[in-house]
DNA sequence: ACTGAGGATGTAGCATCGCTACATGGATGT
DNA sequence: ACATCCATGTAGCGATGCTACATCCTCAGT
C-alpha cells in the first residue's frame, strides 16, 4: 500500500474525477489512471466503477479513502511537529475570503502574519453559495465561510470546523429614515419596509423568512447584491433596508445607522474550514491562531463574544 | 517528507546502526545511508552525528523518528481497516514465546488459528533477560514476556503491552517432602529448604529476595535453571524447592505437588509485547486475540482471575 | 442518427530515483 | 601498527512513474 497512491485515491474520492485529480496534482490523467490501477491491484478488490463518462468509487474504495484520509493526517501531523521543533512556520498558506471580513479583518491578520519569517499567505475573495464553501477546500488551505448558527452543512465530510465569531447583523437604515431613532426594531416594525436582499442561496435568507413569519406578512425585496458595498450604497441612497453585519462592515459613512434587531435570532456564524490534513500544518495553524484572536478583538470591542476557544490554539478545535 | 525515508529513521531509532537498518531492511548500508542522508536534506537539519564507530540519532532525529513512528501507525492502521473490510486476516505473524508458555499455551492457540484462512504464525522460542524482550518486539511482531507484577521495564519505548495472564508462583515440593501435606506454605517454613534458582537477572529472583527478607536469613540456592522441566526433574529427585508456575507447568509428574505460598505476593505478569504499529495489523490482532482468550480461559480453570480485558479486542488495550 | 466533446484508459518511450557493488576513511581494540 | 567495524562516498544499472499520443465509451446537441 503504497502513499501517494492512497494520497491519490483520497484525492479522487475529494474530487470526484481521474481529470480533476491530474489537474490539481499536476499530472496527466493517463498518469492517474494507471497508479489507481496499480492500487487496486494491490489492494485486491476493485475500487472504482465507471458510472456513465466518469467513474465513481466502490464502497470499498471509499473505505479506503477514508483510511487514506487519516495517512495524510498522521502525515501533515509529522510535519508539523518538525516544524514546530524547528520553530519554523515558513510555508504557503492559500486563503479565501468572502468580501465583508476580507476587508475588515485580513489586513491586520495579514500584517501580524507578516511578523512570521517565510510565511506566506495567499488570500483571494470570493462570495459562493453555501453549499460551495466546502469543495473550495479542496483547492484552498483555509476558507472562510459564514452561515446561520445551527446551520453546518459542511463537517459530515471530515472538514474541520474553526469558529471565528458570532456576529449580530443589524439593521442597516438610511439616518433619515422614520425608525432610525429607535433603540432597537422589531419584525413588526419592518414587515412593511423595502428589503434588499442576497442573491438565492445565500445565508441571509432564512433571518428575512423569519422576519416574515413573526410579521405575518411577505416583505418586498427590491433589489438582491451580495456586495455589501453595494447594498450600503443602495441604503443611503433610499432604495431600502437591508442586514448589515455589525463588525464586519468598516467604517460606515455617517448617514447609514445600524439598529438591533429584537425577538428574531439574527446573526451569522463566521468560520474558517480547513481539511484536517491541511489543518495539521504549522503554517496553516499560525495563521488560523491569528484569525482566532484577531475574531475575538473584533467580537470583545462591542461586548458579544467570540464564538469560542479564542486564542486555545486552533490545532485543539474540534472536527 | 518521504514516508519509506522517515521509517527508515524510525528503524533506525529503533536499531541503532545504519548496518543494523540494512540488515533488517534487506538493503545495502549505503542505500540506508544514501536514504537518510537525502531526507536530512529533506529536513534541513542534521538528524544523525557521528560517534565512535558508528552514528546516534541527535535530538532533532529522536523527534522526527517519533513523528515517524506515528505515521508508521496510521499506515498499519489503514492496511487493518482494509483487511477488515474485506475480512482478511491472512499474513505472517512472527512470534516469539519463552518456554512454559510456549508448551501449554501455544498448541491451542496456533491450532484455532489454523481456522483463519492464509495466516501464518511463526513461532520460536527464547528465554531472555528482563532486559531483553522488548530490543525483540524490532524482530518479532509479538513477543510473550513475563515479569513480576508492578514491573514493566517496557513501556517506556512506546511499546504496546498486551496483559494476558498473572499466574500465581506456587512452590513445587517432591511428594515425599516434609512439607508436602499442608495447605499452604508461609516464608518460614521455606527458608531452610535447599533452593533452585533461575540465573541473575531473570524475573523470578525478586520473590525469593522476598522470602528471605521476611524469613530472616538467606536461603541457599543449589542450582540455577531457566529451563523449567530441568527445575521439576531436579525437584522430583529431590534436589530442593523451587517455584513452579501454577498454570502454564502442564501436566506434572505425579511425584510433585505444588503449594501455594502465602504472606509473600507471588505471581508472575504474562504479557504479550507489541510495537504499536504492528500491533495495528489485522494478522496480529486476531493472533493477540486468541492469546487473550486463551490465557483467560487458562486461568479462569483454576479460578483465578486473567490480566484485564480478555476478549475485548486486543486492539483497545492501552499503550 | 450523427457528431462533437469530455472523460477514462491503454501503449511506447523517456527520465528520475533508489538500489548494488566497490572503494574510502575514521575510530576502536588487540 | 594492524585488523576490524562501521559509515559514507561514486559509478552504473534497473525499476518505476511520468508524458505524449491514441482509443474507446458515453452523453448532449442538432
Amino acid at each position: 500500500m503504497d502513499v501517494r497512491r492512497l494520497d491519490l485515491l483520497r484525492e479522487l474520492a475529494e474530487r470526484g474525477s481521474v481529470t480533476a485529480v491530474a489537474e490539481a496534482t499536476g499530472r496527466t490523467p493517463s498518469a492517474v489512471s494507471q497508479q489507481l490501477k496499480v492500487l487496486e491491484r494491490e489492494a485486491g478488490a476493485p475500487l472504482t466503477e465507471r458510472s456513465g463518462r466518469g467513474i465513481v468509487l466502490t464502497s470499498a474504495g471509499h473505505a479506503l479513502a477514508r483510511s487514506a484520509a487519516d495517512v495524510a493526517i498522521a502525515l501533515a501531523r509529522a510535519d508539523a511537529v518538525w516544524d514546530e521543533f524547528r520553530n519554523d512556520a515558513s510555508g504557503e498558506v492559500t486563503l479565501l475570503t468572502f468580501p465583508t471580513i476580507g476587508a475588515t479583518m485580513l489586513p491586520a491578520v495579514l500584517s501580524e502574519l507578516r511578523q512570521v519569517p517565510g510565511l506566506v499567505v495567499r488570500a483571494t475573495d470570493f462570495d459562493p453559495e453555501l453549499a460551495e464553501f466546502a469543495e473550495l477546500t479542496a483547492d484552498y488551505d483555509i476558507v472562510l465561510a459564514h452561515t446561520m448558527p445551527g446551520v453546518l452543512p459542511w463537517g459530515g465530510r471530515g472538514l474541520r470546523v474553526v469558529p471565528l465569531l458570532t456576529e449580530p447583523l443589524d439593521i442597516g437604515l438610511p439616518a433619515t429614515h422614520r425608525l432610525a431613532g429607535r433603540s432597537h426594531l422589531t419584525a413588526s416594525d419592518l414587515v412593511e419596509e423595502t428589503w434588499l436582499g442576497v442573491p438565492p442561496g445565500f445565508p441571509f435568507e432564512r433571518i428575512l423568512h423569519a422576519i416574515e413569519q413573526q410579521g405575518g406578512r411577505r416583505v418586498e425585496i427590491a433589489q438582491r447584491f451580495s456586495d455589501m458595498r453595494i447594498v450600503e450604497a443602495f441604503i443611503q441612497a433610499g432604495f431600502g433596508v437591508a442586514f448589515v453585519p455589525r463588525y464586519t462592515s468598516g467604517a460606515l459613512p455617517p448617514d447609514l445607522v445600524l439598529k438591533p434587531l429584537r425577538g428574531v435570532p439574527s446573526a451569522r456564524q463566521i468560520v474558517a474550514l480547513v481539511r484536517p490534513d491541511v489543518a495539521e500544518r504549522l503554517a496553516v495553524r499560525t495563521v488560523l491562531d491569528v484569525l482566532v484572536a484577531k475574531a475575538a478583538e473584533l467580537g470583545a470591542g462591542t461586548g458579544a463574544g467570540a464564538g469560542a476557544g479564542a486564542g486555545a490554539g486552533a490545532g485543539a478545535a474540534a472536527s
